[in-house]
Formats: structure tokens, sequence, C-alpha cells
DNA sequence: GCAAGGTC
């Protein structure tokens, strides 16, 4: 490790060079010279901000979005004082891939790709950029890696130190552990530095690795087994990933859950109270049942009470909470709810917000603010704004409450929050709508709950107990801004305790189970979330990639959904409704993409079913395959394990590729073995696209 | 022509 390098380009003022200048006298003390690299221009830029306390050059790069930025620092004792070029990546710098010989899809055989050679090399688009940072660190003697803290971050951080090796091998590497950029979270990180965290590298390089191997693999098997069937399979590419297949395995669940439903036929007693010119509507305490001579006995019994009797009045504040600081799952899940885009859409719709500055980054798990942000400040930020300045303003004038804490960190990002005012003139419509939506999601999360008043009658009429609630609003706080909420209430007559009275109406009714709804985009990735099945800047990739393969479709549900939903409780619905696999799938699919609606309509509700072909592919694995599903989202998980078991130090990643590929590969031959069954539920698929 | 993960 040299101490200091002898190179007058890392002195920083060159007139000490010379004695005779009036340097004379002075002792000639070089400054380190350190190199510090994020993942990404803005924490680039924001770090070199808060080190420099803005006293920096910028210089451009041959890379239009990346800048060095040259400034003098403090690192604290071990290093002291430094002369400091901050640079970043745009991401992963390296990708993997299979040597030339590999790339006929044929031969060798695709099974080859398991045991292939795999080489690790920088793309062509990011060769400028690891030639800046090899360059930058010939005159380093530290480099400090400044990556996302999350595993991805960690592996990026190696790749980095990879190229920075290319200019100076022997350069020393340290790592800034931090989680978010305020400046003295930042300065404080850069004063411990520690170490590049090996083991989370190698869990990455694992999943990198399986995920090329399995995914060509599969890919060019179904690809190349299939196509033969003729038709439209003829010119497709069928692919398999480690997230796709998943993602296309829930569409096809629930595909058999609505059409195996069966519905089933329930009674209950309703009861209706006309007071003050206000209708009460009691719910059955039984809710229903559904044997009917029970219903029937129980209904007669009421009857020959005549009167009902008040026996219980509670009145208890209560109160609605305001919605949890906002992910980039969250963001997703409102913007195809509430404002019927894709949830790839708004993630381009928001990564131009960010990259315009007018809001944080867009790609976070955490759902709480750390203590150091000034929420205060942000809000304020807000004040000039026609349609929600004055409630932003109604805040920082005293009405502030702290966010909620949720439980999610990713220790890189916070949730996502406006960062400076958009004035709507300066945004596209849709622009302008997901910034309203992350305006007053944010302002919202700084207000407080709403507040109201609950009352819970109970009447008892003969044996049985019925219940009616009313709630009414007392202050509206944060519903005020957060426009896509409501609070549902009905204000409830005066009942005393006590009291007797006949019912205006009491009557037997029947009613059927109905079967759940078709997933809807929410839907679709609040089970990607909770099964592990890509991340927060991936899970609208992969339903889009599944959709593009023809998969599956989107459909309007006002369409299909025709059959007796009047709006029971879904409770009912889980019985009978067990899904199965073994009956006759292929059947009732929607057709190569032939009911999917359009982009862009407005109103109705876009769902997804899967087609012929996605119920066949996951049928035909499905039937096929008795060890390992490969479109269940279990073996992601198994493999979010493995990496999380190499990160723990209880495996390694050598230990993890062996074993992996080795699965994969027994699967594959069972794949090839049984063919027969994959192509036979492919045929249907066939058939019903050359009989329309 | 093929994956998933970063990012612009």
């Amino acid at each position: 490790m040299p101490a200091i390098i002898v190179n007058p380009l890392h002195i920083r003022t060159t007139k000490l060079l010379f004695p005779s200048n009036r340097a004379y006298g002075l002792v000639h003390v070089r400054n380190m010279r350190v190199l510090c690299v994020a993942e990404k221009p803005s924490i680039s830029k924001a770090v070199a901000g808060h080190l420099s306390g803005g006293s920096l050059q910028t210089h451009n790069t041959r890379t239009q979005y990346i800048k060095n930025y040259a400034f003098n620092f403090d690192f604290g004792q071990q290093w002291g004082q430094c002369d400091v070029t901050m640079t970043c990546v745009t991401g992963h710098l390296t990708n993997v891939e299979f040597p030339d010989q590999y790339k006929n899809w044929s031969h060798p055989p695709p099974e080859s790709l398991f045991e292939a050679p795999v080489i690790t090399g920088v793309h062509d688009d990011k060769k400028m950029i690891a030639k800046n940072i090899a360059d930058q660190a010939k005159y380093a003697a530290l480099l400090v890696i400044w990556t996302d803290c999350d595993r991805e971050g960690e592996h990026i951080g190696q790749e980095i130190v990879d190229a920075a090796r290319k200019g100076n091998n022997n350069i020393q590497v340290k790592r800034a552990r931090f989680s978010n950029v305020e400046r003295a979270h930042v300065l404080s990180a850069a004063r411990q530095l520690a170490d590049l965290d090996e083991k989370q590298v190698n869990a990455v390089a694992a999943r990198i690795e399986l995920d090329l191997r399995i995914g060509y693999a599969f890919t060019r098997f179904m690809t190349n087994n299939l196509r033969s069937l003729g038709g439209p399979m003829e010119k497709m590419t069928l692919s398999y990933g480690s997230c796709q297949f998943p993602t296309l395995g829930f569409v096809v669940e629930r595909y058999f859950r609505v059409k195996n439903f069966v519905p089933e036929p329930f009674w209950s007693i309703r009861l209706m109270h006309m007071r003050d010119g206000k209708k009460v509507n009691f719910t059955w305490a039984r809710n229903h049942l559904f044997d009917r001579m029970a219903v029937v006995v129980m209904y007669e019994r009421c009857l020959a009470a005549k009167t009902a009797k008040v026996s219980k009045v509670q009145e208890k504040p209560t109160r609605k909470f305001k919605p949890l600081p906002l992910t980039t799952v969250e963001l997703q899940k409102a913007a195809t709810r509430l404002l019927r885009m894709s949830g790839q859409q708004a993630m381009t719709i928001a990564e131009g917000l960010y990259n315009k500055g007018f809001i944080s980054y867009p790609r976070t798990e955490t759902d709480r603010f750390d203590k150091g942000i000034n929420l205060r400040a942000l809000v304020q930020k807000q004040a000039s704004d026609q349609r929600w300045g004055q409630y932003a303003q109604g805040l920082v004038n005293g009405a502030f409450q702290q966010p909620r804490e949720g439980s999610h960190d990713d220790k890189a990002h916070p949730p996502i929050h406006p960062i400076v005012h958009a004035a709507p003139s300066v945004l596209n419509h849709d622009e302008g709508r997901l910034y309203e939506y992350v305006v007053r999601r944010f302002l919202a999360c700084c207000s407080e709950d709403a507040k109201g008043m609950a009352t819970d009658v109970e009447l008892q009429f003969g044996d049985e107990f019925f219940n009616a609630h009313g709630v009414v609003v007392v202050e509206r706080n944060y519903l005020d801004v957060y426009v896509y909420e409501n609070w549902n209430t009905a204000e409830l007559p005066k009942f005393t305790l006590g009291e007797r009275f006949e019912p205006t109406e009491a009557m037997m009714s029947e009613g059927k189970t109905s079967p759940p709804n078709y997933l809807t985009e929410a839907d679709l990735i609040a089970l990607m979330d909770a099964n592990g099945i890509g991340t927060d800047a991936t899970m609208a990739e992969h339903i889009q990639k599944i959709q593009d393969r023809e998969y599956v479709a989107t459909i309007d549900r006002m369409g299909t959904d025709t059959d007796g939903d009047d709006g029971q409780d879904a409770g009912a619905s889980s019985r009978g409704g067990r899904g199965g696999r073994g009956g006759r799938g292929g059947r009732g699919g929607r057709g190569r993409g032939g009911a999917a609606s359009t982009s862009g309509r407005r109103g109705g509700l876009r769902v997804f079913v899967p087609t012929q072909l996605g119920v066949a592919l996951i049928l035909g694995f499905d039937r096929m395959n008795f060890e390992t599903s490969l479109g269940k989202p279990f073996l992601r998980k198994e493999m979010e394990l493995k990496m999380k078991a190499i990160c723990d130090g209880r495996t390694t990643k050598a230990v993890v590729l062996q074993e992996s590929i080795a699965q994969y590969r027994r699967v594959f031959l069972q794949s090839q073995q049984k063919l027969d069954v994959l192509r036979a539920a492919c045929r249907e698929f066939v058939f019903a696209q050359t009989a329309s």
C-alpha cells in the first residue's frame, strides 16, 4: 500500500513543486488521493455535495450522465485530509454470458448450459464507465465504495473494485455504510469506513449464474421442442425464468380457482328498521348458514318473539389510520388501482420525475422515514401549490404529525416523497397525476389520523343477535388531502339500551357463495411481493414480460364477471373454491391475447387471465414434475434462502452452485423424458388457434 | 432469439 504516490498529478497545488516560489518554508504534505464511487449519479452528486461542503469542481466524463467531482475532505484519523474524486456507475457494470461456442440453440444441446463455462465481462455500453474508474484509480491510494447498502449493491461494489484494479492493482478498498443521504449521516459514514462484504457479493454472484444457466437452458428447451407443434408456435420464443414463470403460475392458479368454483347456497336473516327517516340494516351475528332448515327454525323463533330488544349500545371514539410512507410496491398498486396505469408505466413515469429532481428515488422497500430527514421543510415546499398548498401550510403551521413507521427498511433508500414543488405546467398529464399522488400521500403521512365516533347497537330478537354499526366523522384531517380515500360512514339514529320495538322488516334471505375474482395488477404485485418474486425494480417488468410472451392477457372484468356477484362478503368465497390441477385445464383460456384490452382505457378494472399457452405451459410442467414444480414460487424462495445462507456464512457460493445446478439439471432431464406431456398440453393451444 | 438484476 503506497502511502504517498509520487506523481505530480496528485499534488493539490502545483505551485508547491517549485521551491523558489513562496511555498518556501512550508512542509510539503501531500494529500492522499481517494476515489469514491457510487451506484448511480444522484447518490454521487449528493454525497459529493455533503463531503465537499459545497466547494467542489465538476468534470464531465465521456458518459453523458456521469460526472467526476473533485474536492477535499478529511476522512479522519487514519486517512486525514484527502484529495477526493467522486464518481459513479449506473448499476451493474458487468454481465455474465456463455462463450461463443454456446450461442447455437441446439448444438451443443441446452443441457450443456448447466456445466458450460460462464464469462464475466463489461458490457459494451459500460466500457467507458469502467475506463473512467480505472483512469481515476491510477492516482488514488484508496477506493471508497458508495453503492447502495443492499446485496446487489455489494456486488456492484465488487465490480467497481475489479474495474479500479485494472488501473491500479494496489489500490486499497473500503466501503461506506449509509442508509440515506442526509448530510450528518453521510459525513459519519465517511469517517467510519468498513469493508466490502464478500459473502453478500458471493450470494449475488450465485444468483446471477443460476438465473443465467436455468433461464437459458429451459428457454431453449421449450422453444426448440414446442415449435415443431407448428401453427402459432412456430415462430414464438417460449422463455422460462425464475421470476416470470412463478408470476405466470399465480395467474393460472387463480384462473382455475375461478373456473372450478362451485357456488354453495346459504341462508340468512335480514333485519331492517326505520327510525327518524333512516333505514338501519342490522347484520345477523351468525352472518349466514349453509343449512336451510336450521335458518328457518331460527327465523321462526325471531318472528314468534314479535319484538326485538336493544341489548347493547356502545359509543366510542374511533380513527381511520393515515397511510404508511410510500414504497415502490405500494406506488405501483396505487397507480394501477387509482390512476389506471400499468405498474410499468407508473415506474417509467416515476423514474422520469426522479431524474428531473421532483421526487426521491422511486425504487425503495422502506416504509419509515429516518429521524434525520427534515420533513417539515419538504412539506413547506408544497405550500405554493394551488391545489394542496393551503393544506401543506396548515401542517407547517402546527398540524404536522410525525409519519407512521412501517416495518420495512431496505437500508438503502427512504420512502418515496416529493423533493421540490413541480408546477402543473412543467409536467405532462400522467406525470402530473403520479406526482400529485406522491405529494398527497406524503402530506397525508405528515397529518393526523381521521377521527370519528363509532356507535354499535346490538339487538336480541328471539334467540338471535343482530348488529348495526355507525360512524360519524369528527375530524377529517388527512382525508382532506388524501382524496383517494373516503370514510364510508352512516349515522345511526338513537337507540336506548333495554328498549323494545317491532322491526320494520325481518326476512329470511337466500344467497350463494361467489367465486374469487381474477387477479388485478395490484393483486399480482402483492402476491409477487409476498412470495419474493422479483424486486421492487423488476416486478413490473416480469408482469410485462409474460404479456409480451403471450402467456397472459388482460381483460376488462366488467365483461366477464357477470355471475351473480352482488357484493356478498368475500369470506364466504373460500368454501368449495379450491382450484384443481388435475382437471381438463386447457379449455376456456382466452386465446392468444385475443381478449386483451387496449391500453389507455379508463374505467373498469383490468384483470389478468392466462392464455391457452400460459395454461398449457404451467399444466404441462405441473403434470410431469413430481419433484420440483417450475411454475410455483417455491423455487425462487429456495434460491432466496440459499442466498441468505451464503450471507450468513452457513454455506458457500460453491456449494450452492453445485447443489442447485445438480437439482435443476435433474428437473431438466425429467422434463426431457416427459416432453410428450408438455407437448400434449400445448396441442390444445395450437388447435384452439388453428380452429379460429 | 434466451434470465434477472442494477440503472439513464
